[in-house]
DNA sequence: TAGGTATGAGACAGACCTGTCTCACTACTA
DNA sequence: TAGTAGTGAGACAGGTCTGTCTCATACCTA
């Protein structure tokens, strides 16, 4: 990491911040030991995130860009519609079976953040409709609006349901049961009506 | 609250931190805190609970054999077990419409404590697994026992799903969509294959 | 060379954290 | 009446928290 870099240090403690709030979570992981494994000084971090809660929606927002990247490149392919949604189950599977798994960010965040007017869960709100709005475009191609907008939040609720048992050792089954799952529902509601 | 009911103030410290924990989650509720809001002394709650960790998981468990209690007398009448799965995501969603609802306490506290190890992430696990096979002793007796264990399960991911989305501000589309695929799901695994 | 920008290092403030300790008081019981 | 258990009030220790401040240093560019 050469300090020449524009804002290479910046991007650093927000992928620094990243490993350690999810280790640890939020409240409990301090600056001092942020900046410490980032080995950056405090007034460069201070410099560039007015204060904790600022870093933690940058933390949350850059995490959520990236995973809606890879959402998009995973679907991008022209396959039917209910391949593309086995495919982010899949996805999900892969990554509950990562070795640095410890569940979902944004979920627990929201559950240290619990005030709706809060930026961090705002930030949270925009990545779980960020991903419900996804699955919701890849079912408008077999089924009429409203119903793919009741299915994605179903899909939404099997993910979000599945990375909760994940966490809590059950990662096989879960990814297993909540695809089955998915892909019968799905099924069910092929066609309009 | 008379001084003299033999353990009234232990309970009424367990009360009090369960309110707080829910609101504000663990780490950023204070032992300060607590005491001042139960109005006791910290020495009283010290000698109750010998730490804040053992505090949280008396918190928990109390709520756990709560909500069990709950759930018991919701399923005990002699009804279709359709029927009595319906009732527990009735009762979801009567919960997730409650004017303190703040999202699931279990699920945050496993966001705060990540480690399998720890005391609080096991009053989770205990927790979630009870809801868990509740669930499956009521389905096994419409189906297999595997399958009763795997709709269990996916019962159970609906629930925690539905659990995240009320909290950001969808409880009626949540528990709508969860329970009619909840119900879905049970039909179509009805009969012993 | 001169100037501007980003950074490093660390002291510092003020608040809050968990947990321990002492001493006085109340209420009940033998 | 004497003793015991539970409690109240608050000081205290030692640590950590977020956020601010100063001063020195490195680097790039004009």
């Amino acid at each position: 990491m050469t300090s020449s870099s524009a804002s290479g240090k910046r991007q650093h403690v927000v992928e620094t911040a990243y490993v350690l709030f999810k280790r640890a979570g939020f409240h409990a992981t301090g600056i001092d030991r942020i900046i410490a494994e980032a080995d950056v000084a405090k007034m460069t971090m201070y410099r560039h995130f007015p204060s904790k809660d600022e870093l933690i929606v940058e933390v949350l927002d850059y995490r959520a860009m990236r995973f809606d990247r890879q959402l998009a490149r995973l679907t991008q392919e022209d396959v039917p519609p209910e391949q593309k949604i086995g495919r982010i189950f899949d996805w999900h599977g892969r990554w509950f079976r990562s070795p640095d798994f410890h569940g979902c960010l944004f979920a627990h965040a929201l559950a240290e953040f619990g005030d709706p007017g809060h930026p961090v869960f705002k930030a949270v709100v925009r990545q779980k409709n960020g991903l419900k709005r996804r699955m919701r475009s890849i079912l408008e191609d077999m089924m009429p609006r409203g119903r793919a907008e009741s299915v994605a939040a179903t899909l939404l609720m099997l993910i979000e349901g599945a990375t909760l048992l994940a966490q809590m050792g059950q990662a096989d089954a879960a990814i297993r049961d909540a695809r089955k799952a998915a892909m019968g529902i799905v099924a069910a509601s092929r066609r309009p009506q």
